[in-house]
DNA sequence: GTCCACTGGTTCGCATAGCGGACCGAGAGA
DNA sequence: TCTCTCGGTCCGCTATGCGAACCAGTGGAC
């Protein structure tokens, strides 16, 4: 359905570049005027889309965040892993994300905050490549070697100068996960911030989630990260347990 | 566009039944089965939903999530609101919502969990009716009383046996929240729980939002509410003022 | 084993939905 | 005043997507 997906991408572009005018989006999209005006008439019609009083500019409306919003619900997943991740936040006293694999990235659905002054801030929604975030390469190294072959195949661009873009290296680092259940990253996002990760497999199986401690590296000491570790993997097994029976997200 | 309609209908009803089939979508929606599978192919197609493995069975996609999520940055919104929001969590102890109007409801798009064990847990995407919540009220007294006239004659229909459903005590109520700038719940949305909070005004002019504070009766006694309800006010001014200029939402 | 009531998925001719180039009025600079 | 760009609209042609009918697989009930 070709106007469907014309719609979609400009609902998307639109997510994207937050208050739009119909001409932007026009040249961003490379589509003619009157078909991007037809899709915006359409989306704010079904109220997925508002349009600034003053400006006549276009965003996002709350429709789509009430339905976007109930992915993290998809599978109870949300429900299963709150508790665990509101113990585990106060236990160490950290950041505690949970993250779900979405193609070559995985995306932040639900966050459970540091007390302390200090943290690091990742909105919801925010995406990370898979071999650039402790979640991402948790759940890269619950993966077939197939799937992390056609991963490596995609490219490994780096991310900060720490960022793993060797396949070697990259390999090795996977066996290491595999064996230590759960996955370390030392600013390999974002300097100064250092986390640990869990993949969430229900039944030892294809990774739905992955759950993570993140913190900056003052903190996250070296010693540290074991023991946190070990929490995480934890973490994550007693979420996968915790999840119903016919929760086969993807 | 009557693809696209139906296609967005689609997307919702499987958001909301999360795990649903094909048939079953049919019979919610009223549709013939071939336009129903026509929406699904092109929505999944484009990753907006995805569908399970064994049960064959859809459920909304990574990507409605990363667009639904702009929702809550939109206009600079969510940014200048955390670090209030941690702030005021911090000093009362209890969790903060975030809420943004949208037609005759609230939807809460980020929070700030208390540090305590009992909680009232509220998840992202949750909504409630502007006259039954705190946010709500907060917002709606905010608003020019035709605008209240069109609301109330919309319907005022109980949450709880605590919610206010007569017409004449809404608008007393209003004004009282006008004039102390913060409104008061008190188990109108759910038993057990009070509520204060305060609409976010830029430039004194529409709310594009509010903030509250919420948690169980037990400690959310009727002494703290004044000075609650002065924090959240304060609060939510200091959110306006730290909106950026241009920050004229809806 | 044999139904039958389901499921998800596909086909195809017809009408209509929607594509998109051209056009319009309004502001905003120059 | 002229001009450039803005958001928005028109309208004829045609591709598009509608939907009744049709498959094929599945799992109880008897």
């Amino acid at each position: 359905m070709r106007s469907v997906t014309t719609a979609l991408q400009v609902l998307e572009a639109v997510a994207v570049n937050q208050p739009i005018g119909l001409s932007a989006l026009t040249r961003t999209l490379g589509l003619p005027k009157s078909t991007v005006q037809r899709s915006l008439a359409t989306l704010a019609e079904a109220g997925w889309i508002e349009q600034q009083a003053g400006s006549g500019r276009w965003q996002v409306g709350v429709r789509a965040f009430v339905v976007g919003s109930a992915v993290s619900a998809r599978g109870g997943l949300r429900p299963a892993a709150l508790p665990t991740m509101r113990d585990l936040g106060a236990e160490v006293g950290e950041t505690v994300h949970l993250m779900v694999p979405a193609g070559r990235e995985v995306v932040l659905v639900e966050r459970v905050d540091s007390p302390q002054p200090v943290r690091a801030v990742a909105p919801l929604g925010a995406r990370g490549a898979l071999h650039a975030t402790s979640n991402g390469k948790a759940v890269l190294a619950a993966l077939s070697h197939e799937e992390v072959d056609a991963y490596i195949a995609g490219g490994l661009h780096a991310v900060t100068p720490h960022t793993i873009t060797d396949p070697d290296r990259l390999r090795a680092e996977l066996r290491g996960i595999s064996e230590a259940g759960f996955a370390i990253c030392r600013e390999e996002v974002e300097e100064g911030v250092v986390s640990v990760a869990a993949a969430i497999r229900p039944g030892r199986g294809r990774p739905i989630a992955s759950l993570s401690i993140s913190g900056p590296k003052g903190r996250m000491l070296p010693e540290l990260l074991t023991p946190y570790g070990e929490k995480v993997r934890l973490a994550a097994e007693a979420v996968a347990v915790a999840l119903p029976v016919n929760a086969d997200v993807s």
